[in-house]
RNA sequence: AGAGAGGUGGCCGAGUGGUCGAAGGCGCACGCCUGGAAAGUGUGUAUACACCAAAAGUGUAUCGAGGGUUCGAAUCCCUUCCUCUCUGCCA
């Protein structure tokens, strides 16, 4: 949805201009240097008087390159400056639309439970149980911040712990990486500048908190030459994500469903460009078992064009659906994004024919903890209390929140 | 945080103003040698950008990064990042 002509247009025009002066820069810096190296053999052989007359030929050779270089890193910076600024191309399945109401259900699995009138959102389940205190979060940090207590608590840590388990037996190498980025990490996988606004920034060292360990995993591959055998590439991690969520309001924010700091377990890929879309398929199974195993009901939308992420070429979302909120709760967002971060990264690798080529990369939630955590207390609560997911129980070592 | 030392090609390592994209070694590739291998021996071995329809080729840039001095910088100066040693602090 977004018409990029114009930028186009002027990424060209500026490209031009780029190659123009650098054409010219390369043919006044090569003569100067040819006149150095003059120089250089007269003084050796003793004849100073020719020398000194060359170097005052340098003279404006030496302004004008100073000049061309001027222009060349204005244009350089110019054309990074517009090429930033224009989104991945979608892919051929991305279907036309505006908003999320336009994305197009291709899946759906799972029964949804039927639940008594008395069923509760999962904040009031929270309170109820105290498991889970907002106001204590607000108190220590701000709004956005829950703490989780006892049996929450731990069965966050169950989570974590079963999704890096299913991860790791899926051929995902687990991976802990740091929690605050450099900016140029930021670029690299495209949060800055289109979301500069969205991330926790650090002034005094000028670091990032990251919204995703998307960010760290894959800036590990920033500047990085790989052999044919490298590939495919398939991490995982758990980190905390931060997000200002500068905009958010209403029902929206309740509870879990939106917060600033929340734990996620991600699964990145580095794929060969011809692969890179079976390995697509392969995630979204792959999420798709994990649900099946917690028995959660769940759909999976193709995001249109107006929803894609700025990066994206392709993204399946996965929405819980949660009876006692009668919404669809987003728990995961698959992508690919082709070459477009690599890009950015100067993630490369030697393909069979020893030619160099950029690789794909993808990621995707395996999974984001909060909105599982609400689906699972609004859809497994019991008059009796909160069931907890039979394949959950070997981590968090109760069957029941009461 | 303070003081000192240092960052050179895939790796080790030489190089304190010109002929240095960079000696030498290791590694790697191909060839010779061999029945085959090792050893030996020869050749080659970075990336990006521009010009060219393309290949070949040519030019430019790159010795952590950025800037400066100079006709000319890996080499001198400044800033910055990183690593190591000692001291301090400390989960």
């Amino acid at each position: 949805n977004l018409d990029a002509s114009a930028l186009i247009e002027e990424v060209l025009a500026v490209d031009e201009k780029r190659r123009a002066t650098q054409t010219e820069l390369d043919n006044t810096l090569a003569e100067s240097n040819k006149i150095s190296k003059e120089i250089g053999t007269l003084y050796k052989s003793g004849k100073a008087e020719e020398a000194n007359a060359l170097k005052a030929k340098t003279g404006t050779l030496k302004e004008n390159s100073k000049k061309l270089g001027e222009v060349l890193n204005t244009a350089a910076t110019e054309l990074q400056d517009l090429l930033y600024q224009i989104p991945n191309v979608p892919n051929e399945l991305v279907p036309a639309g505006n908003t999320d109401e336009d994305n197009e259900e291709v899946f759906q699995e799972g029964a949804v439970p039927a639940l008594t009138e008395a069923a509760l959102p999962h904040w009031e389940l929270a309170a109820k149980y105290d498991i889970i205190d907002f106001e204590l979060g607000v108190k220590i940090t701000g709004a956005g911040f829950p703490v989780y207590k006892g049996k929450g608590a731990r069965l966050q840590r169950a989570l974590i712990a079963f999704f890096l388990d299913k991860n790791t037996k899926a051929g995902y190498t687990e991976m802990q990486v740091p929690h605050l980025v450099n900016e140029a990490s930021g670029y690299g996988t495209g949060q800055l500048p289109d979301k500069e606004g969205q991330m926790y920034h650090l002034e005094l060292d000028n670091l990032y908190l990251i919204p995703t360990a998307e960010v760290p995993v894959t800036n590990m591959f920033r500047d990085v030459m790989l052999n044919p055998g490298d590939l495919p590439i398939a991490y995982t991690g758990y980190t905390p994500c931060f997000r200002r969520e500068a905009g958010s309001y209403g029902a929206h924010v309740r509870g879990l469903n939106r917060l600033h700091q929340f734990d996620k377990v991600e699964i990145v890929r580095v794929e060969h460009p011809d692969k890179s879309y079976a390995a697509l398929d392969g995630m979204v199974e792959h999420v798709k078992d994990i649900l099946r195993d917690l028995k959660l009901p769940y759909r999976i939308l193709r995001l249109c064009g107006g929803d894609l992420g700025f990066t994206s070429a392709l993204t399946y979302d996965f929405e819980v659906f949660s009876t006692a909120q009668d919404r669809w709760l987003e728990i995961s967002s698959v992508s690919n994004f082709e070459a477009y971060q690599s890009n950015r990264l100067k993630l490369r690798f030697k393909d069979e024919n020893n030619k160099t080529q950029l690789a794909h990369t993808l990621n995707g939630s395996a999974l984001a903890l909060p909105r599982v955590l609400a689906g699972i207390l609004e859809n497994y609560q019991t008059p009796d209390g909160i069931k907890v997911p039979e394949v959950l129980v070997p981590y968090t070592g109760f069957e029941m929140i009461d």
